[in-house]
DNA sequence: GGCGTCATTCAAAGCGATTTCAATTTTTAT
DNA sequence: ATAAAAATTGAAATCGCTTTGAATGACGCC
C-alpha cells in the first residue's frame, strides 16, 4: 500500500492525500476525514525511508555502545526509559555495539555520514569528552547523560553525584565513622570524579585526611569490587565503612564483607549508590539497604524529551537539568562498633 | 557529500561511482581505485535513506520490547551479542519498546507498513505465539529465541531447557532429595513449558509424585522468587532443594533460605539456571551456585547470524538449532540434611 | 455578466541512491 | 584496415514520499 495506491483508491491525487494526512490547512474538511478513514482502513502508512529521504529526517536518535562492558545493567535501564518516552513520537532508536574505543569514533562518523540519525545520546561522558567535540565537529546534535567540558555548550541531563556522595559521606562520619572507603567509577568519567569531590569535601569539612588506599576507581561488577573491599578489609586499622559505587559493587563489598567474618550493619556500614534497576532492590537485602538513590531510567525518559527539543531547534546551551540523589537509610549503616 | 558531488569531483557518473564503490564487475580497475580513494578521502558515505528507498533492504532488524519487565539483564545481554554480530555487517538494530501486548502487536503492524525492517526478532515465545502469527500474516522474516507452534515452520534458535531440567533434577534426586521446588518461567512461555515438563519427565523416572505446592511460575526477580522460596519453606515437610530459574531468582530464593534460619548447600540446595551475566558470577556467590548454564549473549550473536540467513533467502524450515545446557555443579548443591 | 478572491486540488520537481538500457571506446579477429 | 566482440561509461528511469507552483472551481460583488 503506496501513497499512489491510496490516492488511487480516492480518486485523489498523491498531494491531496499526503496534505491530509499530515494536518495541511488547505484541504476540505471532508477530503481529509474521508483520506484518514481510508487510509486507517487500508493500514497505510508512509514508507519509512522515502519519507526521510523527502523530508531530510532520519526520525531516530542514535547510541553508541562500548561492547559488553558498556551493556550492563545501567545501559539497559536507561535504555528503557528512553526507548520507551520516543516511542511516544514515533522516533526509533538506533543502538549500535562496539567493541572498542576506536570503533566508537568511527561509528559516529559512520553515523554522521550516512544520516541515520538526527541526534545522539551520549552515556557516561569524560570531564572532557572526546566523543562530544567528535559530535560537534560533525554537526550531530546530542544530548549528553552526565556533563563533559568541551568548550562550548553541550546539552546534559546528570544528577548531582558531587551532593549525593557529600551528603553520604558526612551522615557516616557524623556516626562516628573515621576510616571510610570509596568505591568509585572509573577514573576520568565525569561521575566519577564529581563523587570524589564530594567525598573529600565532606572529609575535609570535618578535618578528616583522605587516605589513598581507601579509594578505588573500577568498573561497577560485583567481582571486582569483591576483590577491591576484600584488600581494603586487610588494611590495620580497616575500613568501618564503604561507599559503594552502585548495587553491583554493594553486592561484592558485601561478599568481602561476609567473607571477612565480619557482619553488614553492625561491624561494617555500607551506603551504595542505587540506580533503582527493578530486579536488585535495596529493600530485598539483607540487611536492607542504605542507597543514594536516583533513577536512571527517569532520566532516560527525560533525556528524550530533551533530545527532541534539541532536534527541534533548541540551542545546547538552554538545556541543562541538574537532578537531585536522595539519600535513603536503612540497615546496612550504623554507627561503628 | 553526495554521490552526484562525489561523481563530480572525480569526473565521472554517479553510474560508475555507484558501481565501483558496490563491486560490480564492469569497472576498470584503475577507475574503481580511483574512486574508492576518493571516497574514503572525502569520507563518503551513501545515504541511508536514499540507499534503502531505492534497494528496498530497510537494512536493520526489529525488536520490540515489552516495557520494563522485559528490559531486564536478560534482554540486555541478548541484544548485547545481537547488536554487536550485527554492527559487523552494518545492519542496524531498532528497539521498539511497547507497554502493553496490544501495544506490541500494533508496533508490529507499523514496522510491517512502514517498511522500516527487514527482519524481526521474537524473544520468549508463548506455546502458540501470536506475535509469530502476526509476522506471518505480515510477511516479515523473523526468528524467534525460542520455540513455538504456529502451524508453520519458523525459524529458531533454543537452548534444551526440557534437557538441562530434565538432568538437574535427576542430579538433586540422586542426591536423595525427594521434595525438589521448581521456580519456573511464567506460564504459556515455552521455555517454561519445557523447564516443567524436564522436571516432571525426572520426577517421574524416579517414581515420585510431583507436589503442586512446590511449582511456582513467576517472572525472575528476585522479589517474586523470594516471597514464592519463602512459602514454599514453610510447608512441611519442607523442600529440601530449589530449581531456580534465573540468577535473579537464585538470589531471591537465597534471601528467604537464609531468613529462614537455614544455610544454603547444607540445609538446602539449590541449582539455578545462569544466562551468564558478566556482573552475576554464579562462582563470586557465597556459596558458590551450581548452575545449568548457556550464555544468552551467544545466542544472540548466533541469532543474528540465522536472520541474515533468512532475509538472504534461506527457508525457514532450515534454520532451527537447538542449544545444548551445560550443568555444573558447585557448593550449592549436595545430599539432603 | 465579468472579475477578483479564496478554497481546493493537482502535476511535476525534487530527495539521493540503484539499475536498466543505450552509447562509446577499446580490443580482438580477419 | 575493418568488422565484430568485449569492456567501459553514461543518461535517464525508478524507489515512495513531500512540496512548489500552477490550475481549477466556487463565491461574492459591482
Amino acid at each position: 500500500m503506496r501513497l499512489k495506491d491510496l490516492a488511487h483508491h480516492l480518486g485523489l491525487s498523491q498531494t491531496t492525500v499526503s496534505r491530509a494526512l499530515n494536518g495541511y490547512p488547505e484541504v476540505k474538511e471532508a477530503t481529509r476525514r474521508r483520506v484518514a478513514e481510508a487510509a486507517a482502513e487500508l493500514g497505510y502508512r508512509p514508507n519509512a525511508s522515502a519519507l526521510r529521504l523527502a523530508t531530510g529526517r532520519a526520525g531516530a536518535v542514535g547510541m553508541v555502545l562500548r561492547g559488553s562492558d558498556e551493556f550492563g545493567p545501567h545501559t539497559s535501564e536507561f535504555l528503557g526509559g528512553l526507548g520507551g518516552r520516543m516511542a511516544l513520537e514515533e522516533i526509533d532508536l538506533l543502538v549500535t555495539t562496539v567493541a572498542s574505543q576506536q570503533d566508537e569514533m568511527a561509528a559516529y562518523r559512520r553515523l554522521a555520514a550516512s544520516q541515520k540519525v538526527d541526534a545522539v545520546i551520549l552515556h557516561s561522558p569524560s570531564l572532557r569528552d572526546e566523543r562530544a567535540e567528535l559530535l560537534m565537529e560533525l554537526g550531530i546534535p546530542f544530548v549528553l547523560h552526565g556533563r563533559t567540558d568541551v568548550g562550548a555548550p553541550v546539552a546534559w541531563l546528570d544528577i548531582d553525584n558531587r551532593g549525593a556522595l557529600e551528603r553520604a559521606t558526612t551522615h557516616l562520619v557524623d556516626l562516628g565513622h573515621r576510616r571510610i572507603a570509596l568505591l568509585n567509577g572509573v577514573k576520568g568519567r565525569t561521575f566519577a570524579e564529581h563523587r570524589e569531590e564530594g567525598y573529600l569535601t565532606a572529609l575535609a569539612a570535618r578535618d578528616l585526611q583522605p587516605d589513598k588506599a581507601l579509594m578505588g576507581n573500577s568498573i561497577f561488577t560485583d567481582e571486582v569490587a569483591f576483590r577491591l573491599a576484600q584488600a581494603m578489609l586487610e588494611l590495620r586499622p580497616r575500613p568501618t565503612a564503604f561507599l559503594a559505587g552502585s548495587m553491583m559493587t554493594a553486592l561484592g563489598v558485601f561478599r568481602a564483607i561476609r567473607q571477612a567474618g565480619l557482619t553488614l550493619g553492625k561491624d561494617v556500614s555500607m551506603i551504595a549508590h542505587d540506580d533503582v534497576f527493578p530486579y536488585l532492590n535495596a529493600d530485598n537485602m539483607y540487611p536492607t539497604m542504605s542507597t543514594t538513590r536516583s533513577s536512571i531510567r527517569q532520566a532516560g525518559q527525560r533525556i528524550a524529551e530533551l533530545t527532541m527539543q534539541i532536534v527541534g531547534g533548541k540551542p545546547a546551551a538552554d538545556v541543562h537539568e541538574l537532578w537531585p540523589v536522595e539519600l535513603v537509610l536503612r540497615e546496612s549503616s550504623g554507627p561503628p562498633p
